[in-house]
RNA sequence: GGCCCGUUGGUGAAACGGUUAACACACAUGCCUUUCACGCAUGCAUUUAUGGGUUCAAAUCCCGUACGGGUCACCA
């Protein structure tokens, strides 16, 4: 019997050759320096923030060069299938901007010429480089169980050597072609392995775009590339696929730069030229003073649509995520405020090494600036939009009052030195709820600070609207009037003349002013005093301080 | 246990053999100010995990140790 009988006796039902494939899958017609770089998650229907980083950086460095950013997915293990587990990744690669050029666009739809971009689908393909390699002599069917498996292991392991199926522990790899046949015949159950032509005391050098060269020893180990179920593990099907699809650029999460020798080899024995590397080091969070890898099951922050569900602006958290990806980034950014991200070029140099801490606060402080910059509009359709989702309630209240809404936004905004308190649209709510009487009605506590006697905050109140009040004030006058209101109670008109007099003061405007803010919206921060009362209304201005006068006279 | 990778302040990090170890976030204090925020100013690593070595000179090069991470499946 020859290699050829045996691919025929092992897959008689494979009929196409690799030529075929070779030629339908065409190299890509692109610039020389284009990255094809892909994204490549199991259907577990959902991306956490590690595998979004990646896809980021991947999508950068392929538009970057103006090449091909595909989806695919790797569904060859059953048992790790999710009930519309593609589409819960497109859904959460769509809400962080992160579009593809090719690949699954749903559940069972793909664009693009080199698919099936699912790899179950791809079932056909693997089995005829599978078959190719058989009749060549370059792989064999293993019979082992997984008990004479796990024995050999534990051989291995008392004689303190290496675990694997590799040299003198690779039984079925002299198996003769008639002891083959005999247990195929029987209906032995199989996998396929490749035969390594690897030696464990030869040294290879394997070049990472990130890493640097790092020193392997070659691999020995003769792995599965079928499995039981006639799907292909990992190892072939990167191969292959890559291959096929011509990517240029394998960039994924660093856990595989220990398998790198392995699928070197085995794209050689292909005959195939293999892709660029690219090993990304995992988000880290730090937990009791110790980092470890960003959890999926233990930090809610791992999940992605945790963001979507904080309302972080999708600009925010790119901004964000390029800071990590690129070292040289923030500054950069810095220095060029009026650029895009498009403008500035992903370099696989500048990527760091050790894993990042995951920095909510640099996240939250980067939205903030990015926030403080949109216009009030900007800022009200994002917010909107979230509110849809996430609070009903609230988003009623913003299409009722739309231009009252942006012109609250608008508060110190649109100028050279906006504010900056909306870390994330989540937070909006809490910080100007009192500008709606629907949510101010039921207001009982209120933050008064050095003035606290409802008494006297009364009369003070009382004061203000009948001698000083009047809607048509502008600033200027407006905060005169406050000035005389507090020299008519014995308070100091400036602050400074009362730092320097203090004793002849009973305090100084801004206490008073403190009172009229804190009456008004029952809060001792907020925005300018005078453009929330312009905002408000005489009305409401006059409607809320007489409430609270009655509320605390009678 | 074998093999690989990493280690600069609370965090992200710059410095790729040569002056006081950039910058940003966070934190603290002060100034400004009708509150907050903004802004401004100042402070925050006597030292680059650690021990040796090479050198006139080391965070930077070499070796050991410690710590952290990854991997060693018919999982990806």
């Amino acid at each position: 019997m020859t290699n050829k009988d045996l691919a025929d006796l092992l897959l008689p039902n494979v009929s196409s050759d690799v030529e075929y494939y070779e030629k339908k899958y065409p190299k890509r017609n692109l610039d020389k320096k284009a990255i094809v770089t892909r994204f490549a998650p199991s259907p577990t229907g959902f991306v956490h923030m590690g595998s979004l980083f990646a896809s980021f950086v991947e999508r950068k460095a392929a538009k970057d060069t103006n090449g091909v950013f595909y989806l695919r997915i790797e569904d060859t293990d059953q048992k790790r299938k999710v009930e519309n587990g593609v589409s819960g990744i497109i859904n959460d690669l769509h809400n962080f901007d992160i579009d593809i050029d090719e690949g699954m666009i749903s559940e069972t739809e793909e664009i693009g010429a080199y698919g099936p971009y699912i790899q179950s689908k791809r079932k056909e393909i693997y089995q005829t480089y599978v078959k190719h390699l058989i009749e060549q002599g370059l792989a064999y069917p293993c019979f082992c169980s997984h008990e004479q498996i796990e024995e050999t292991r534990q051989i291995q392991e008392k004689r303190k050597q290496r675990i694997g199926y590799y040299g003198r522990y690779a039984k079925c790899r002299r198996l003769t072609m008639d002891e083959i046949a005999e247990k195929v015949k029987n209906g032995e159950p199989y996998i396929i392995r490749f035969k390594s032509p690897g030696s464990f005391d030869n040294k290879i050098k394997v070049h990472d775009l990130i890493r640097g060269d790092i020193e392997f020893p070659e691999n020995d180990i003769d792995d599965v590339i079928m499995k039981s179920d006639g799907l292909p593990t990992y190892h072939f099907a990167h191969v292959i696929d890559d291959h096929l699809m011509h990517t240029t650029h394998v960039i994924r999460g660093d856990e595989w730069v220990s398998s790198l020798p392995k699928h070197i080899q085995m794209f050689k024995m292909m005959g195939f030229e293999p892709p660029k590397y690219a090993h990304l080091s995992p988000i880290m969070k730090e937990e009791d003073g110790k980092k470890r890898k960003l959890s999926k099951r233990k930090d809610p922050e791992a999940a992605v649509s945790f963001y979507h569900e904080k309302g972080i602006p999708v600009a925010a958290v790119k901004l964000y995520l390029m800071t990590i990806a690129n070292t040289n980034f923030e500054q950069w950014y810095d220095a060029n405020k009026d650029k895009k991200l498009d403008d500035f070029k992903f370099d696989f140099k500048k990527v760091s090494a050790s894993g990042a801490l995951f920095d909510v606060d640099k996240l939250y402080n980067i939205s903030k600036n990015y926030i403080s910059y949109l216009k009030a509009e900007e800022v009200y359709d994002s917010l909107l939009e979230w509110a849809n989702d996430y609070d009903g309630e609230f988003a009623k209240l913003l299409v009722k009052y739309k231009q009252y809404c942006i012109n609250v936004f608008n508060i110190e905004r649109e100028q050279k030195k906006p504010r900056k308190d909306y870390a994330c649209y989540s937070m909006i709510k809490s910080q100007i709820w009192y500008m709606f009487d629907e949510l101010y009605d039921n207001v009982e506590h209120y933050e008064f600070q050095k003035i606290s006697d409802p008494e006297q905050i009364s009369q003070i109140l009382d004061l203000y609207i009948n001698k000083y009040y009047s809607e048509d004030d502008d600033k200027e006058t407006w905060f005169s009037k406050m000035k005389e209101l507090a020299s008519d109670l014995g308070y100091a008109k400036e602050v400074k003349e009362y730092k320097n007099n203090p004793d002849a003061y009973k305090g100084h405007v801004g206490d008073i002013s403190m009172v009229l803010r804190v009456a008004l919206t029952s809060k001792s921060t907020t925005p300018d005093l005078y453009e929330i009362m312009k905002l408000l209304g005489s009305k409401r201005v006059i409607q809320r301080y007489n409430k609270f006068i009655k509320g605390n006279l009678s």
